[in-house]
DNA sequence: CACTTGACCTGTCCGC
DNA sequence: TGCGGACAGGTCAAGT
């Protein structure tokens, strides 16, 4: 679940607070979370120091002194925490977390990084997340890197390369061009479903059926609602917190995500929930039509 | 080659 | 109260 903006979130905490902490000691749990060999962790992890955070699309880097990168994904569940020692977090009340108050590492802790002051936790109930430790280097030799497309909210990325990106699937569906990572980088459900509504656009519309100036509109939109989840922190549905533990707040201004049964903003007709490119979607019927 | 489906996992919710 | 199944959705691999 964590898109775009909540993982840019994340990385503006961790840069806050990662930099210049030495890594003192790792333990995984779960060898899949952080499959690195014992050897490697000790070699170029263990005793190395935090440089700086980065983020390329939905992936996490946190550079080190050792020319190593630790690389993260959290995929739907996974949390990145960081704790001061003898600092507690409170999760909201009746948020599934809040049973974390004051206790981590708890049961979906995979990764425990402890550093001179502070512990680092890679929680993820669901285990599809990783954390990988290579040379920083390689990162742009990784398949995904070398596939991913452009970042949505590069200064020179222009609606027209936007469009240029778009028109390469222009037999495909609007929502599952939005997801793929190989045509724009880091647009997920949720911002795929925000975008298309703010645009009018039904999300199983075929790219060749959209003129140039709905996917225009289409561009504004989709810098608009990643803009808006940066300055709201992310969207906190069931897992996602910040560096610090905190939740995101986009959801509460989300117009039609997760709002199946109540009023478009913009018509008052009813959003309906349904199934396109093979997730659960929302859409206005009235203001998106096919 | 483009598109769909299954796998990876756990927790929650719904119907019986 | 328990139990099976559907569902949540990012990415890769396999299948159509």
């Amino acid at each position: 679940m964590p898109e775009l903006p909540e993982v840019e979130t994340v990385r503006i905490g961790l840069n806050e607070l990662l930099p210049g902490h030495k890594v003192v000691f790792a333990a995984s749990d779960w060898a899949k979370s952080f499959p690195n060999s014992q050897a490697d962790v000790n070699a170029f992890l263990i005793g190395s120091k935090v440089v700086r955070v980065r983020r390329r699309a939905k992936v996490l880097i946190i550079d080190l002194d050792t020319n190593y990168s630790l690389i993260v994904h959290l995929k739907m569940t996974g949390q990145l925490v960081y704790r001061a020692l003898g600092n507690r977090i409170r999760f909201g009340a009746g948020h599934p977390n809040s049973s974390l108050i004051g206790q981590l590492p708890d049961k979906s802790t995979r990764v425990t990084l402890e550093l001179d002051k502070a512990h680092l936790f890679f929680n993820d109930q669901r285990k599809f997340g990783w954390m990988k430790l290579l040379p920083t280097v390689e990162i742009e030799q990784l398949d995904f890197f070398k596939k991913v497309g452009p970042e949505p909210l590069e200064k020179d990325f222009t609606s027209t390369k936007f469009i240029q990106c778009l028109r390469k699937r222009n037999n495909s569906g609007a929502k599952a061009v939005l997801l793929d990572q190989t045509i724009v980088a880091g647009v997920g459900n949720i911002y795929a479903d925000e975008s298309l509504w703010g645009a009018g656009i039904h999300p199983a519309k075929l790219v060749r059926e959209i003129n140039d100036r709905q996917l225009r509109t289409l561009f504004s939109e989709l810098q608009f609602v990643l803009k808006l989840a940066i300055d709201k922190g992310g969207s906190t549905d069931k897992n996602y917190v910040n560096a610090e533990g905190k939740l995101g707040s986009y959801l509460n201004f989300a117009r039609v995500f997760r709002r199946e049964e109540l009023d478009c903003p913009r018509c008052s007709s009813a959003i309906q929930k349904l199934k396109v490119a093979g997730r659960g979607t929302h859409i206005c019927p009235a203001c998106q039509k096919l």
